[in-house]
DNA sequence: CATGTTACCTGGTCGC
DNA sequence: TGCGACCAGGTAACAT
């Protein structure tokens, strides 16, 4: 479910009601991706002072260390800012934060999903998982032209796969590495280093807008997505290609194609997106 | 080292 | 209505 845009319009819609709350107590479900690392009641007493975010990681910066979050394939947050707010945990609900100013909860039926307590962005927990994450798209200090096209330069997997990896840019997952392909007009299977300079320059620029939009439309929900407060996305219906297959293609009208790489599923335009 | 494959887990959908 | 096959927004661990 999860990608970037999703990640970071659930941050929004929950970090400044839970900034400065103190955590009164914390419930687990089943076990998720990663075991929480710690007694649930080690976190007692801690203040929630910020929510970050590194990739489609969710930093919780505590007063003393650190939570991370990730929502895997199928998970969503929910914060319910009253006291009772929240019905009793259901058969997916798997993670219970509750604080002075409300409840963070958990909902993740296939748990990939994962909540890790670290002592901070060094310890070695935290390393394995954020070390080797690449630039940031929505931070023009971190994702930059140079970087950017030294990085396809080096790489000659098929560039579906390369966005999808995470290690150059972070955040673009399945369905908007097809969006930002299709906009570059770039085939979802040539070879990274192979894309010329005027496509890369492309894809560059529509990664950066693509993923700013989408946090703006509150990301995008197929299927059972919404925000921390419950709210559903908005990017599904810009969408030019993911999941259209067969369907016209908004600029030519050529049928939308599918095509497997790996176990995932891309959709392009096969007119618009030819190979180099 | 880079790249490709498998595994984790549950639920929805589709064809028979 | 039931059942198996296949698909789904991610990514670490393993194999090649």
């Amino acid at each position: 479910m999860p990608e970037l845009p999703e990640v970071e319009a659930t941050r929004r819609s929950f970090a400044d009601a839970i900034a400065g709350a103190r955590i009164l107590s914390v419930s687990l479900g089943k076990p998720l991706r990663w075991p929480l690392g710690c007694a649930p009641q080690d976190l007692v007493g801690r203040r929630v002072l910020q929510v970050r975010r590194r990739g489609k990681y969710l930093l919780l910066e505590l007063s003393q260390g650190l939570l991370l979050l990730h929502l895997g394939m199928s998970g969503s947050l929910r914060f319910a800012p009253q006291a009772p707010g929240l019905p009793a945990a259901g058969a997916h609900e798997h993670f219970d934060l509750v604080t002075s100013q409300g409840t963070l909860r958990l909902h993740d039926p296939r748990r990939f999903g994962a909540v890790v307590a670290v002592s901070g962005e060094d310890d070695p927990r935290a390393r394995k998982l954020l070390d080797g994450l690449g630039m940031e798209p929505l931070d023009p200090a971190s994702f930059t032209w140079a970087r950017f096209a030294a990085g396809l330069q080096a790489r000659r997997a098929p560039i579906k796969t390369v966005l999808l990896a995470g290690k150059l840019v972070v955040g673009v997952g399945n369905i908007y590495a097809s969006e930002v392909l299709f906009l570059s007009r770039i085939h979802p299977a040539t070879p990274a280093c192979d894309i010329s300079t005027v496509k890369a320059r492309r894809l560059f620029t529509a990664i950066g807008q693509v993923m700013a939009q989408a946090v703006e439309l509150g990301g995008t929900t197929l299927r059972d997505f919404s925000n921390a407060l419950g709210v559903n996305g908005h990017f599904q219906h810009t969408a030019q290609v993911y999941g259209r297959a067969g369907q016209a293609c908004h600029a030519c009208s050529q049928p939308i194609q599918l095509l497997r790489q790996g176990q995932r599923s891309s959709y392009y335009c096969p007119r618009c997106q030819k190979t180099p």
